[in-house]
DNA sequence: TGATATTCCTTAACATGTTAATTGTTGTTG
DNA sequence: CAACAACAATTAACATGTTAAGGAATATCA
């Protein structure tokens, strides 16, 4: 991910803080828990990552007023615009790293990892 | 690495004190910057590490006497006894590990592993 | 030889992973 | 309804990754 980092850097965001920006860009505002397991974060990890980027104005958080336990998590102009800065660089990193190890080499690795990823689960 | 992970939670170390301790085991009394370049750590990581290690009886920390910057780092009895009781059962998640994926197909993971390694180092 | 550069390592500051304990809220049930 | 279970989220404590700054020792070179 290194490549990643490196684009990330400039941007003052963390890969993870990415992700989030990312999967919020995508399914819209979403409760703590989805949020969580589609950017593929533990809970204690989404609190704080939560805490930095609202005070980023990243993202904003709202209680969910039917279940006061719950929280709704949305994506800000400002993280839009972020998303939408870097989005094509991003695209050319992982251009970049299939043209790199070869497409066909690329597809192979990914379905290893698909097949490592549930066993690793247990 | 969870299986792995699973196994040392219970001798109370973490994979990279237990990298640590198979380096050491492996080549001896190493310096620190060897060291931290065989268990793929950097070094803030393993100046924390080392002293942990040294509280826990695991390793010995010795100042060069040639070079008084360096610093020399072995293992202890204590610390090859956790290796020896470990080894075996390390083995087996490794084999069992190659077994759900399949010999060959380990193999080829690992070759692709290593062509993104050097790449994912610029 | 003495100023400077380099090397080896440590500290600091921040971010995340991970497990366990804790706080509020809501649900259930006797 | 009151006690208790279940749930959502936070907090705490510890370990590591990562970058930058700092300190001590050694090497270099005018």
């Amino acid at each position: 991910m290194t490549p990643i980092r490196d684009m990330l850097s400039e941007t003052g965001i963390t890969e993870q803080q990415w992700r989030v920006l990312r999967v919020l860009s995508e399914f819209g505002s979403l409760d703590a828990s989805t949020l969580a397991n589609r950017a593929s974060l533990l809970f204690p990890s989404l609190t704080r990552i939560a805490t930095t980027m609202r005070k980023k104005g990243l993202i904003t958080q709202t209680r969910d007023v039917a279940d006061r336990r719950r929280q709704f998590i949305a994506i800000t102009e400002a993280g839009q615009k972020l998303i939408d800065d870097y989005t094509d660089q991003a695209a050319q990193i992982v251009a970049e790293f299939k043209r790199t190890l070869g497409e066909e080499d690329y597809e192979t690795l990914l379905d290893l990892l698909a097949r490592l990823d549930p066993m690793m689960r247990d």
